[in-house]
DNA sequence: TTCGATGATTTCTT
DNA sequence: AAGAAATCATCGAA
């Protein structure tokens, strides 16, 4: 707190009338000795040999007293205390050393803190905000950010559990930030207290600006706003962890429903010449399956690579939706009114590009039936051994 | 526990 | 920007 100054040189000695050569509180015992610290060119001259020659010795008596205080029991510390508060010379001296203290003060003010927030600590306060762990309890923070994490990629209705599983590890660390804060609090205010009640205390044998108080509680509270940066920082990389592990669309993939599975595969199957919905289809594949744009686009995006990949892997799986294509189709030639048997309506499922065939499983081109806007998107890609390369011709495909 | 299926992401290409 | 291809990560049946 308060630095020891050279014994000689540049304080504040410049030669007051009471002849301290510098702070006194400061000043390492053997030189407030008066009698090993004369100074003869002082300004007591003034006021005649005898007066100040009692007045050094009376202050020299009272800074002794002063610095062997330490040494001293409580009780005799007391006893001492006491006798210097009533002395004569008190207020004289405590005046200077208000005097030094304010010439001293100047070096401490250059050294201001810079009291601006702590641009870490309001992204971190904003962050825990945001994620509902700080602020309102109810405030549906932490139901915000898990709908805006989970928005993007459709979920399933059966992720509430795991919404639930989310807002009660959210809610823990929320309990557990909250009363590591208050503990904190607690600490820094009781501390805060104490440091200002000493501070009281001591101005009343030595000057204790309220700017000084000030500046000491601003201290505390710097030193105590780092223990608050570290709590804020783990607690939002608590948050983020548990954001990874419950709200990666990744990590909790869930497969389509069934529902959603054929009515994506009916539209391959049915549009195989040339698999690229268009957005509008998209839009309306995603609606049927209750699932996002972009799932639509990953699906197909799937299908067409796994498809093209392995042709022969896909075969029966492209019967059976031919199948049900034709049989569809057959129906609403024949009662064009009968709803759609597969649930597929919105979007008509004979399409210009209609697959009425199975494709040969030698590794060949599939052969469709119907214009083929763009035919070629399986490319010149050879399907690796379909089934039994080059001699597959099963037989089952009629 | 294994392994194929599958949805999502990343990187490259057009 | 859209799609292809490779890859990742999880699911779910055996």
């Amino acid at each position: 707190m308060l630095q020891q100054q050279p014994l000689t040189g540049n304080g504040p000695s410049n030669g007051r009338g009471l002849g301290l050569s510098s702070h006194p509180g400061m000043h390492p015992l053997n030189s407030v000795h008066p009698s090993s610290h004369h100074r003869s060119d002082g300004d007591t001259g003034h006021e005649g040999a005898e007066n100040g020659h009692e007045s050094r010795r009376d202050i020299g008596d009272i800074l002794q007293q002063i610095m062997t205080i330490t040494d001293q029991s409580l009780d005799e510390a007391q006893a001492k205390k006491h006798a210097l508060n009533c002395h004569r010379m008190k207020p004289a001296l405590f005046s200077v050393l208000c005097e030094i203290k304010e010439k001293t003060g100047l070096s401490m003010r250059n050294a201001q803190e810079e009291e601006s927030q702590d641009p870490q600590l309001v992204r971190l306060d904003n962050m825990l905000l945001a994620e509902g762990v700080a602020g309102p309890e109810k405030g549906g923070g932490a139901a915000a950010a898990v709908s805006a994490a989970t928005s993007s990629g459709g979920m399933s209705p059966d992720s509430s559990l795991e919404h639930s599983d989310y807002k009660s590890k959210l809610s823990q660390i929320r309990n557990i930030y909250h009363t590591e804060m208050e503990k904190y609090d607690q600490a820094c205010s009781e501390f805060t207290t104490h440091v200002m009640n000493l501070l009281r205390e001591q101005s009343r044998t030595r000057p204790v600006s309220p700017r000084e108080i000030e500046r000491m509680v601003a201290i505390i509270h710097r030193k105590f706003s780092s223990i608050q940066t570290q709590l804020k920082q783990s607690t939002c990389e608590a948050v983020m962890i548990l954001r990874s592990r419950f709200l990666d669309a990744r990590r909790k993939r869930r497969n389509f429903s069934k529902q959603a599975t054929e009515v994506l595969n009916e539209y391959f199957y049915s549009h195989l010449a040339n698999p690229y919905p268009s957005e509008e289809a998209k839009e309306e594949l995603a609606k049927q399956c209750s699932i996002t744009v972009s799932q639509v686009c990953n699906w197909f995006g799937n299908k067409r690579i796994r498809y093209k990949k392995n042709i022969g892997k896909f075969q029966e799986e492209a019967n059976i939706y031919a199948m049900k294509t034709a049989i569809v189709a057959t129906q609403n030639e024949d009662s064009p009114h009968t709803p759609n048997s597969t649930g597929s309506g919105g979007f008509s499922l004979t399409g210009p590009d209609l697959f009425l065939g199975v494709p040969p499983m030698n590794g060949e081109q599939p052969v469709y039936m119907g214009a083929q806007t763009n035919g070629n998107w399986q490319g010149q890609n050879t399907p690796p051994s379909a089934t039994s390369p080059g001699n597959d011709h099963s037989g089952d495909s009629d």
